[in-house]
RNA sequence: GGGCGGCUAGCUCAGUGGGAGAGCGCUACAUUGACACUGUAGAGGUCAGAAGUUCAAUCCUUCUGCCGCCCA
């Protein structure tokens, strides 16, 4: 005898989700060990920052990966998640130095060691809290295995590849343009540069010849740094300064003559078509610099205060002698902080009738994303990674098909990335994260050892001493993360986890780190796992807000997933409904709450279809036992059929990311399918036979099919009824061979829904109240097919009488069912209907009249079109008939 | 400047070379063997515009317009 528990009348995401979840991590049901039985399937989830809190794009990222994991581990195969986090280098220093400053203390004051304690202490403290939200979303990684970026065995990993980028020649220590963050003293990663609106002025400049004429205008954003100008650059077709070339201007104030130069780079529409060329504050003036073989002077310092004199690397006395002579010049500017100096420089350039004109100009200007500090690009002496080396395996790799990107749009852009990628600027001036593993002897030769140890020795033989400092750089956050795939399976020792799961089957993040990270990923993991670190690539949208717009706080339109979306729709509704929202081909995510709303009613919905079959008092024979096929109603084959194809679109649609598509097919099923069709048809009396152990068997493979999207309601359904094994985490997929298909069943009953619809339209025009039964009249030869007579009367909500007639096939029988009211309503709906269907004959008569249509279309199409104008003419003459019929 | 995505009902979005769809919202009715977090019915759209290809275009091609993203 089947329990019949009294079950609650509504479903309570708040009190089951949380219960579950426990119950999932007191079994244990997300650590696997590999096993080479079953087919490896892993992901690595893409480290979130200790610093982060979860937002609504981990609530879509990271839900994929949760629902893909599951449904491999449905599958069967060795399915394991494996979670960690990202120390997040400057991310985490710039919210230490905040916290210290509201102490009134310093980073400096402090000391390294200190510091580093703190920071410790800090990430034990708040670094798991992203972990908590996680587990209040459903996620199920594999806890046993989580990871951090600075563990031991991966900061190994890391001084690993350091050493040996370095004994390749392909990590290298040089001067070059790098992004300065002045206000976190340090560089910055391209990841950590947001570019930012901003309301300024384009300068023109008037830079007079040398010979005495009136030389050029040029145009610029920046004129506090013409003070470190070492050319004009024009365009080499521009005709207006053709003749200018070769020749030199001179620098207003200081007096220093350079020349003017042509450049590709040079846009002609671009202010005046001349622009002043400052090679170390500009990225497009550095490779002009580079290409002409210029001086690159430094005008700003690492405050952002204007240095007098210019300061500069590797110059010839011969070259230094004109920039150094202008430092008398520029005294007055010296120390001014860059923006201070802007307003003087624009100022004595004005009296000096230099200014030709300041016109208001929108633009976007590189912003810290750590400190919202304007980014100064200036040239430093830093440790770089030579990355075309390293990118020309990638593509190689890329252009044979891997990793194969879903959508394959995002392969180009990872590509293009690759193709024009430049050396990687890998030091950093913080002390959070990793430190360079390099040492330099007093005289400032450089060793790059594994340990101090290790460095000693080199510097005894090498250089005959053994003082040696380290320097006090750290790497780049995505130094550690690029090695991720395989570093959390052990590498470099040789670990069962990295034999059975390198490659990674898929990696699954957002577009915005394409180039960032999975490029990186990609070059590191070749070179040093000896493979690609996985095969596809998913990319899943950005979301933004209904209207298409960034969330963000100051805009008022962020949407915590934690605050707003679980308490309100459960984390089931949370990730069904942002699941909902998602498409393949598209690249953003409008996310509306709506859908959540919907997935929350849906829980509800079959919460009570479940009720309703526990309630029943027919018994469940047992867990996925149908009855004998002879016994089954046209009703339960109908739906079985359904079923079946349910599964089917469901496998398709997880298979190929269409997760959207999914979530549609689902929710479709398991409300309008079942819930509105079926679970009323088996109202009907010749239903109670069969209908407990059908309900049971729909509703178990159903929600083992919605399982990797609502792990928790599904989780609870199947708990109620007969189930095998311990928890649907671990059961198995649905297996369409033992979901029985009965096409032309179901198609019967596909036609008693089209004629109960037509009956309840009648009702309503009727004016027939819900309560009240219709009449209905079935052809007499209806009468043999029980099944299909009382799903009629029980949907319609209709008494059956008969009429003599009734030829063709069962479904040619049920389109003659009618309505019976002798009202004018009656006439005038038959007339509607007549109506309708003579424009779809008239439609379908003109089509197939016209020759071309009937010889060039497809013999298919046009048979199609035949059978659907015979269609609509048989019921054209049933309408008729009827009308007929009707008293005057 | 280069590349990419989008424009379908009031809102958010599916969809298809051959009869325009869903949810929400709106209107009306209803407490029928689970469910008002419900049910039934209904109103609402020259599928951005133009040209082309085709027997046939909302769908393919080109151009235009507008919105957005990425790279420079």
């Amino acid at each position: 005898m089947t329990a019949r528990p009294e079950l609650p009348k509504t479903y309570d995401p708040a009190e089951v989700e949380p219960r579950l979840y426990e119950a999932w991590l007191k079994a244990r049901v997300f650590h696997e060990d590999p096993d080479p039985a079953r087919p490896p399937f892993i992901i690595s989830m893409p480290p979130p920052n200790i610093t982060g809190r979860a937002h609504l794009g981990h609530a879509s990222t990271y839900t994929t990966m949760d629902l893909v994991t599951r449904y491999h581990r449905m599958l069967g195969e060795n399915a394991d998640w494996i979670p960690g986090q990202d120390h997040a280098a400057i991310a985490t220093e710039s919210v230490l130095v905040r916290e210290l400053a509201k102490e009134g203390r310093t980073r400096n004051e402090l000391g390294r060691e200190k510091f580093i304690e703190i920071a410790w202490a800090w990430r034990e403290q708040y670094g798991g809290e992203i972990n908590e939200a996680f587990r209040r979303l459903g996620f199920g990684p594999d806890w046993d295995r989580e990871r951090f970026t600075l563990d031991p065995a991966l900061s190994a990993a890391v001084i690993k590849v350091f050493v040996d980028l370095y004994d390749d020649g392909l990590i290298y220590r040089g001067t070059r343009l790098v992004y300065w963050d002045p206000k976190a003293q340090s560089t910055l990663s391209d990841a950590e540069v947001e570019d930012e609106e901003r309301d300024t002025f384009l300068w023109h400049l008037r830079y007079r010849g040398e010979d005495g004429g009136d030389g050029l205008v040029i145009a610029t954003t920046r004129p506090e740094t013409y003070l470190a100008d070492v050319a004009v650059a024009v365009h080499p077709g521009d005709e207006r300064y053709r003749h200018l070339i070769g020749t030199n201007v001179v620098l207003p104030i200081v007096d220093r003559a350079i020349p003017v130069i042509a450049d590709d780079a040079v846009l002609t529409e671009f202010g005046t078509g001349a622009v002043k060329v400052t090679p170390a504050h500009d990225q497009t003036d550095y490779e002009i610099g580079q290409r002409h073989g210029l001086p690159m002077p430094t005008v700003i310092d690492f405050d952002a205060r204007i240095a007098a004199p210019l300061w500069r690397y590797d110059e010839t006395p011969e070259r230094r002698a004109p920039i150094d002579a202008q430092a008398p010049k520029m005294a007055p500017y010296a120390g001014l902080d860059r923006f201070d100096a802007r307003k003087r420089i624009v100022a004595d350039l004005r009296a000096l009738g230099a200014l030709v004109e300041e016109r208001p100009y929108h633009t976007q200007l590189p912003v810290s994303s750590r400190s919202g500090e304007v980014i100064e690009p200036l040239l430093s002496l830093q440790w770089f990674v030579r990355m075309k080396p390293l990118a020309k395996p990638a593509l190689a790799a890329y252009r044979g098909g891997a990793p194969h990107f879903v959508p394959e749009r995002f392969g180009r852009t990872y590509a293009a990335g690759l193709e024009n990628i430049r050396d990687w600027n890998i030091s950093r001036q913080i002390w959070w994260g990793h430190q360079l593993p390099v040492w330099y002897t007093p005289n400032d030769d450089v060793i790059v050892a594994h340990d101090e140890d290790e460095a000693k020795r080199i510097a005894r033989e090498r250089f005959g001493i053994d003082d040696v400092r380290r320097d006090p750089d750290t790497l780049d956050t995505w130094f550690s993360s690029g090695l991720w795939p395989f570093s959390i399976l052990g590498w470099p020792e040789k670990t069962p986890e990295l034999d059975h799961w390198y490659p990674n089957q898929v990696m699954i993040t957002s577009r915005d780190i394409i180039f960032l990270w999975v490029s990186r990923m990609v070059m590191l993991g070749q070179r040093f796992a000896g493979a690609m670190p996985f095969r596809t690539v998913f990319v899943t949208p950005l979301v933004f807000d209904v209207h298409g717009r960034k969330m963000s706080k100051s805009l008022g339109n962020a949407i915590d997933p934690m605050d707003d979306l679980v308490p309100r729709y459960g984390a089931d509704g949370t990730r069904f409904g942002i699941l909902r929202q998602m498409r393949l081909e598209s690249q953003e995510l409008r996310f509306d709450e709506r859908y959540c709303d919907e997935a929350k009613r849906f829980a509800t919905k079959l919460w009570n279809a479940l009720r309703y079959t526990c309630a029943l008092p027919e018994e469940i024979p047992g867990a996925n036992v149908l009855p004998p096929r002879e016994k089954l109603t046209v009703a339960d084959k109908w739906i079985l059929t359904e079923l079946r194809a349910c599964v089917e679109a469901v496998t398709r649609a997880y298979d190929r990311f269409e997760l959207g598509v999914a979530a549609d097919t689902l929710l479709q099923f398991g409300w309008y399918t079942f819930c509105d069709w079926y679970v009323e048809a088996t109202k009907a009396p010749g239903q109670h036979a069969t209908r407990a152990a059908v309900l049971s068997f729909v509703l178990n493979a159903f929600v083992r099919a919605m399982h990797p999207i609502a792990p928790f309601v599904t989780e609870e359904i199947w708990q109620t009824l007969p189930h095998d094994g311990a928890t649907i985490v671990t059961a198995s997929w649905p297996d369409v061979a033992e979901i029985p298909s009965f096409p032309d069943e179901a198609a019967v009953f596909r036609s008693v829904i089209e004629k109960v619809e037509q009956l309840r339209n009648a009702r309503s025009e009727w004016a027939i109240q819900p309560k009240d039964w219709m009449r209905v009249e079935i052809p007499a030869a209806l009468q043999s097919e029980r099944d299909v007579v009382e799903a009629i009367a029980t949907l319609a909500r209709a008494e059956i009488a008969t009429y003599d007639g009734g030829d063709g096939s069962v479904r040619d029988r049920i389109l003659a069912v009618r309505g019976v009211a002798d009202t004018a309503k009656l006439r005038e709906r038959y007339a509607r209907e007549e109506k309708r269907l003579e424009a779809e004959v008239a439609r379908s008569e003109k089509k197939l009249a016209n020759e071309s249509f009937v010889a060039k279309a497809s013999p298919d199409v046009v048979a199609a079109e035949r059978a659907k104008l015979d269609e609509y003419r048989r019921e054209l003459a049933r309408v008729r008939t009827a009308l007929d019929a009707l008293p005057a």
